[in-house]
RNA sequence: GGGCGGUUAGCUCAGUGGUUAGAGCGCCUGCUUCACACGCAGGAAGUCAGAGGUUCAAAUCCUCUACCGCCCACCA
């Protein structure tokens, strides 16, 4: 008996594993892949977490996911780079800061730029620390050496690089445009950062005088405090009821200004009263109206929005104060015609959930048309692939309706605009600070003061990490990478733009697939977030099941793309599923230490053994195909299925008896071949465990190569198909134990009983079951003989079990003393019948049942229905002893 | 307004044309069997949301309906 049997606690532990592994694989540095030009290198390049603060399961599915990919295609052979890093996170991070600062009552304001900018870096590198900490626990094998940050001089470099050279082929310009103003966060914000959420309003109904005081016009408004910077009333050209009136004016009330009335096609008849009030400072729809129309644009918002000096009488309100006052002040006016209720989508600040205003506002956008065409052209031409494949039309939808982006953000957290205003009018655009204006050689020049959405530094992330502009080694080596794995919901903030950069900047797609996963959610299948208090903390998961656990938690029965819940009966199961492993591995290393891992000629094998290798070259067969399908929940069961199911239950079972009376050949080359090629099968999925236990393998049969499971082999099936003839036999052994089992407990045989069963089946089958006796004894308490067909009838008082290539049959005497038996049955059913009897006369008795409490009455109820099954059951048990 | 997804055992979910639909957990029965009670053996439990259609064959493909969820959308 080997040592290795004590050394192993009968439970595993996670924690005395875990940390030891991922050290010794930092200090062999099998995370840095080594560049040989004659492989094709696999590359995933990490989201970058946000240095908002911790990691949450969310982060967990894709490290995990990610992790899965990447141990698997190192142990392929592939050159495997994962490249870490975060993200600066701009307008979010912020917001983190600014309210850690508004508990100690400041403001950035307050604080100013430069001493702001110091808290936000103190911040990162804070956050930095704990995130890659709490990545290292996940047991993520990235190459920390080429870990990357958003602001590094690196990227940044490519952030600039990048605008400028938009700039100066005209797709980024600066302008006037409707965009989205969070008043809070004193920012513009882009479309996609906008949330919309239903809200119950009303729709007001306001008469605007006309000019010559002949009538009034109404228009509806679900905004009235707008209506202070009208600049025109919109009718539909085709609209009969307002033909006459078109050209002539209105008097806007609260105001002392005279506005046109107007003709627009995008005007829809059939809303309101046909008539628009036109705002085009505050409305997208109003402002295009505006252009065709050649109307002011009048501003009526300060940055905080309240109302400015242009709605007098209102200046210094806030905007929904204003609301209120403007419809009462209205109605005053006696011009209030009714209120009816209205839904419509308000628009919110997705960082800070403060209600968004629309605002023309002086903008740097980039003209999105020309990047989308051959981003949409790389997915309908497959040279990407998005999985699951339903995620493309969404892709595509979007694409092709999308709209330029503002990418100006009045933040002071990001990469500034790399632009410098010079006091002649001149506008410079330069990767590098320019020293002077090149139109009139001044030396006093002012940046643009705003920084960029954080997600066009983000959108250059697979080329910017990897050296780009400049030619590196990695760049040509690594770049295209291979597969960009997320959550669904950036597939429009990150993946799509990643796409258009890509491509724009250096004529390749940024890589081959995308991998969408779903989002985790709470047991109820809610979101999880701060604010509802249900985030579940993967680093306490993870203390109290182990990593792998977590691992096997969020990856089995799940699928891509589709949300899923983490619920604490998973996590059992994957802490359940490592303690098996575990104890497997105890088993086989007690038998170990002889030097015996090579196996022999599988032909000359037991059929047993032909069997377990042939079930576990299906399994590498099925799991391989999966994950090529990046099916990795489905790849996960099976080999789950096959070490649990096959070899524990009933490999082991088997060689229990080889190795107990002896016999030749030794199971244990097979026990140990098998489980070290299942750990290395597992391994990308629950890394610690299968390394804990390979090397004690390694250790315990003298298996050379390599020093660690995860440089190890992957796996790969043989070009034999299954061994048809072994999972024959073995499945017809399986069946005729699984048989002997059910009747035993079918009829209640003591557990220390040995029963007789004669076991018929085909000639073929016979000479091969024979060797199975013993072991079919050890497994079912059966002393069985094995024969032919069975050519003469079933003898009295014996079962007949049919099964599709045997027959079992068993004496019933062999299970128990029938003539005790039935005496036994006789007591236990007149006792049976007694109690029912006193029962029944309990519950029919109105006094009883009135009187006593509720509980009681239902207490004796159950007796009664206790007692009578007892009675069903005692008597079918009696009918088959009859038979 | 447009689009997408879901509806399968008590719960959480796998399973996309092929013999009696699976897992984990829960439930019932029996086991301290010398790897494992984080376990072993056995068992009960599903008209695969509903209706119609295609097919030799449908949980799986098509059509419609219902309910739940998500995304996109400048009708004030």
């Amino acid at each position: 008996m080997s040592d290795s049997l004590h050394e192993l606690p009968k439970a595993y532990e996670p924690r005395h594993v875990e940390p030891k592994w991922y050290d010794y694989w930092m200090q062999k540095g099998y995370f840095t892949p080594k560049i040989d030009k004659s492989k094709k290198p696999f590359v995933v390049i990490q989201p970058p977490p946000n240095i908002t603060g911790d990691l949450h399961l969310g982060h967990a599915l894709t490290a995990t996911i990610e992790d899965i990919m990447v141990r698997w295609h190192r142990m392929l052979g592939e050159p495997t780079l994962w490249l870490p890093g975060e993200d600066h996170a701009g307008i979010a991070a912020q917001v983190v800061v600014e309210r850690a600062l508004a508990k100690e009552g400041l403001t950035r304001q307050q604080l100013g730029r430069e001493k702001f900018t110091e808290r936000m870096w103190q911040w990162v590198n804070n956050c930095r620390d704990n995130i890659g900490n709490q990545h290292k626990r996940l047991g993520v094998s990235c190459d920390w050496t080429r870990e990357r940050f958003t602001l590094d001089p690196g990227p940044s470099h490519a952030v600039r690089t990048f605008f400028v050279r938009l700039y100066e082929k005209g797709l980024i310009y600066r302008g006037e445009r409707i965009i989205n103003w969070c008043p809070r966060c004193a920012t513009a914000l882009s479309d996609l950062e906008v949330e919309h959420k239903e809200n119950l309003s009303h729709l007001w109904y306001f008469k605007y005088p006309l000019a010559d005081d002949s009538g009034f016009i109404t228009v509806a408004t679900t905004r009235p405090e707008t209506m202070l910077g009208d600049t025109a009333v919109a009718v539909n050209p085709a609209d009969e009821r307002y033909k006459a009136l078109i050209g002539s004016h209105v008097k806007l009330p609260l105001t002392e200004r005279l506005i046109p009335i107007v003709a627009d096609d995008a005007v829809a008849m059939e809303f309101g009263t046909g008539a628009v009030k036109v705002t085009p400072a505050h409305d997208p729809n109003d402002f295009e109206i505006g252009l065709r129309h050649k109307l002011p644009v009048i501003n009526i918002l300060n940055n905080d929005c309240t109302i400015n000096e242009q709605g007098s009488g209102f200046t210094g309100m806030d905007r929904f104060a204003a609301r209120n006052a403007v419809v009462e002040a209205i109605e005053q006016a006696g011009l209030l015609e009714k209120i009816e209720p209205h839904a419509h989508a308000v628009g919110h600040c997705q960082r800070c959930r403060t209600v968004i205003e629309p605002i023309a506002s002086q903008q740097w956008f980039v003209k999105i048309g020309p990047l989308a065409k051959p981003a949409i052209e790389a997915v309908k031409s497959g040279a990407i692939t998005i999985i699951p494949e339903r995620f493309e039309k969404v892709y595509l939808n979007w694409m092709e309706n999308i709209r330029d982006w503002c990418i100006s953000r009045q933040l002071w957290w990001g990469h500034r605009i790399p632009v410098w205003y010079c006091g002649c009018g001149e506008l410079i655009a330069a990767v590098e600070e320019p020293e002077t204006c090149p139109k009139c050689s001044a030396t006093e020049l002012r940046q643009d003061p705003d920084v960029l959405d954080t997600w066009f530094s983000s959108g250059l992330w697979p080329h910017s990490t990897l050296g780009w502009p400049d030619k590196t080694e990695d760049m040509e080596y690594f770049y295209p990478t291979s597969v960009m794995e997320t959550a669904y919901d950036i597939l429009f903030f990150w993946v799509a733009r990643m796409i258009m950069a890509g491509i724009e900047n250096t004529g390749q797609p940024p890589f081959r697939y995308v991998y969408l996963h779903g989002l985790i959610r709470d047991e109820k299948g809610d979101k999880m977030s701060k604010t509802a208090g249900n985030v579940i903390d993967p680093l306490a998961v993870m203390d109290k099941y182990g990593t792998d656990a977590l691992r096997f938690a969020i990856i089995s029965g799940t699928t891509p793309g589709s949300d899923s819940k983490l619920s604490a009966t998973r996590l059992e199961a994957g802490r359940n599923f490592a303690n098996k492993l575990w104890n497997a591995a105890r088993f086989v290393l007690r038998y170990g230490g002889s030097g015996t891992g090579t196996v022999a000629e599988t032909a000359h094998l037991p059929i047993e053994d032909r069997w377990i290798v042939s079930r576990l070259n299906s399994t590498i067969g099925e799991a391989g195909v999966l994950m090529k399908q990046f099916e990795f929940g489905e790849a996960l069961r099976r080999i789950h299925d096959f070490l649990w199911g096959e070899y524990c239950d009933w490999y082991i079972e088997l060689a229990k008896t080889r190795l107990t009376d002896g016999s030749s050949p030794s199971p244990l080359p097979v026990l140990a071949q098998v489980l070290e090629t299942s750990l290395r099968l597992l391994h990308p999925y629950m890394p610690f465990v299968t390394e804990e236990l390979w090397q004690n393998l390694k250790r315990a049969f003298a298996i050379g190569g390599v020093d660690s499971i995860m440089v190890a082999d992957y796996p790969e099936a043989s070009g034999s198909g299954p061994d048809e003839a072994a999972v024959r036999v073995i499945d017809s052994l399986t069946a005729i134990v699984r048989a002997i089992r059910n009747t035993r407990a079918e009829y209640e045989v003591a557990a220390d009983k040995t029963i007789h069963a004669v076991i018929h089946t085909t000639g073929g089958l016979v000479p091969l079951l024979k060797p199975y006796a013993g072991a079919i004894e050890n497994l079912t308490r059966a002393r069985v003989t094995i024969e032919g067909e069975r050519n003469s009838e079933v003898p009295e008082k014996a079962l007949a079990l049919v099964l599709e290539n045997s027959e079992v049959v068993i004496p019933m005497a062999s299970m128990f003393d029938l003539a005790a038996e039935l005496e036994r049955i006789n007591k236990e059913t007149a006792e049976a019948s007694a109690e029912i009897e006193r029962l029944e006369k309990l519950l029919g008795d109105d006094a009883f049942c009135g009187k006593a409490p509720a509980t009681v009455v239902e207490k004796q109820q159950e007796k009664l229905n206790t007692a009578r099954d007892r009675l069903a059951r005692l008597a079918e048990h009696r009918k088959r002893l009859a038979e």
